[in-house]
DNA sequence: CTGAAAGCGCTAACAC
DNA sequence: GTGTTAGCGCTTTCAG
């Protein structure tokens, strides 16, 4: 009884039905340009009539390489990591690698064991988000021989070098821009709202640098959601009552602000000043229109999938000094 | 000269390193139970000394099961599908699966070719969005005999049956409900503004059937920003300035909607009541707080998970009539 | 409870 | 251009 493309088809089937060796079949897959035409042909019409579909975890251990790189976010759920990590699958599905990908829920136990996880699998690259891994990991995944990107941060502010590769930008000079904007718009107590995670606090410190006077902070436990901006805000203003500006280390927060100030009959910017973080598309939406730091989210993730996939086309050299993307203050009405 | 722990330890050189065979390492490194107690601890030394970390990709080859999941969303920059995928993804961590993640930005073609992908590296499942696969891709799925989870809807309501399993609810009903909660807080002139993608077209279908009235509506082509929603707005007055209330496909939608309202100088719900759809958290933020159809996003990634964690378990029999998870509609201040 | 043998389905050298 | 020979690093029988 003849084979039923039910029943999973193997390359020698294939081989067999094209009157082939296996090896042609193997190269007439990957290497198609190093076959002679007919063959060509006649492999491709074997694999569409078997409904033939290569097992690339059998290729991956032949040829030592898996075509899959992992990413670790601290959630997907957070339009600033969601859309860095859209990025870097465009630019990796392009070159034909997918993505394994890990929440961490900003909790490092449960990064390590992810990283744990996909050295297993023997991905051939990983990005990573932050700086902040401990020694143990850093020593790990350099023994593993795989290039890293870490992403969302620049080396030294909270003490550690790269591990290998590195995109991301300041966020204490983030914060401080943000402070001396709000300054340069005659705002001497300035607040923050944020989430209690390293790059936040790192952009805290900065923005208080900045500010030269003390600032009253809110930092939420993560996961941060908008709703949490009213009940943020009210507890700022019983606090300090005489704050006139108001830093929210999100946009989506600074948003929920904006309705929050709204319910209290605040004026924005005109009783208090609203500035946002990111630069998504709700600061553009929202009324008044949001001022916020740009930073350019897709540009990290496409950056971070070029650097790993010049590293694992090339095997090479290190190469990459830390690439710092930037940020940018945008004014808009809220401040 | 001592292996260093930097060169890659196999498993043998783990059971050399322990005094015992292969097969006793890969127990005890797979199934502890079955192996006694000072083995384990020698293995366990060895596997701590050498930084072994066992090569799954080898173990998926030998073992026939890769214990990756693979999911397929349009995309994660849209927090309705990247809290199903999280929750997703958190089930199956729970279990020792890994996701394989894949956005198809609403287009089918992508979604195949993901597919044809994901079925190479050999995933032990599938979660698909939708219930709009072309029939080819259906019947390769059925043949390639793992489990498949659709998710987002519901069958028949695109004339499709369930591949495998489902886990959904009726776009079309929710559609109807938000234009029944509508009609029954007085009004008759009701618009919809919505990205155009499938699920969407069926909302606003079972909207205008329940409003028993021409709809005005607005498809916009995703992805969708929330900065299209003043736009959208806008044109949808100019067209119809009876319209007293709009149904917009989405919380973040709605929330733009909400600030173009006030940018206009509208009253909501005085002069235009606004209904959101999901209940993401900014419904509850929202001045005035949204209503809203609440989806359980949650539930469904966390459902499509058990459902394939239960049929990779005991490679059984099929199960599972389409389980509905409903909505319900949530009335605040904003209709 | 432990071990020896036999592959999983493919790619990587080499030959011709 | 094409084929032959060896594995990749594990898990799975099957013995003991």
């Amino acid at each position: 009884m003849p084979r039923q493309p039910s029943a999973k088809a193997r390359m020698s089937d294939v081989a067999h039905a094209a009157g082939v060796s296996l090896v042609t079949v193997s190269r007439a897959i990957n290497t198609p340009d190093l076959v002679a035409p007919d063959t060509l042909a006649a492999v491709k019409a074997a694999v569409d009539k078997l409904g033939y579909v290569p097992n690339l975890t059998a290729g991956s251990l032949a040829s030592n390489r898996s075509r899959i790189v992992a990413a670790i976010v601290p959630t997907i759920s957070n339009l600033v990591f969601s859309e860095t990590v859209e990025a870097l699958a465009q630019r990796l599905t392009q070159d034909g690698y997918q993505l394994l990908l890990g929440q961490s829920g900003y909790c490092l136990d449960r990064e390590a064991a992810l990283i744990h996880a996909f050295l297993g699998r023997r991905v051939d690259g990983l990005v990573l988000t932050g700086t902040n891994q401990p020694t143990s990991l850093r020593t790990k995944l350099r023994r593993a021989g795989i290039p890293v990107v870490q992403t969302w941060d620049l080396p030294g502010e909270d003490g550690n070098k790269a591990i290998d590769m590195l995109v991301g930008f300041s966020n204490r000079a983030a914060g401080a821009a943000a402070a001396a904007h709000l300054l340069q718009r005659g705002h001497r107590t300035l607040a923050f709202i944020g989430a209690d995670e390293p790059r936040a606090r790192e952009r805290l410190a900065g923005f208080t640098a900045a500010a030269r006077r003390e600032v009253a902070a809110e930092l939420i436990a993560p996961p941060v959601q908008v709703d949490a901006a009213a009940d943020s805000l009210h507890r700022l203003m019983a606090r300090r009552p005489d704050i006139t500006a108001v830093f929210c280390n999100n946009d989506l927060l600074a948003a929920g602000v904006l309705f929050a100030c709204q319910q209290r009959g605040l004026a924005v910017p005109g009783s208090l000043a609203v500035m946002g973080f990111g630069d998504l598309p709700i600061a553009r939406a929202a009324h008044p229109a949001l001022s916020t730091l740009r930073i350019d989210r897709t540009a990290i993730g496409a950056q971070a999938g070029r650097l790993l996939l010049e590293r694992m086309a090339q095997g090479g050299r290190k190469s990459s000094k830390p690439c710092d993307i930037g940020f940018e203050v945008i004014q808009r009405a809220s401040t």
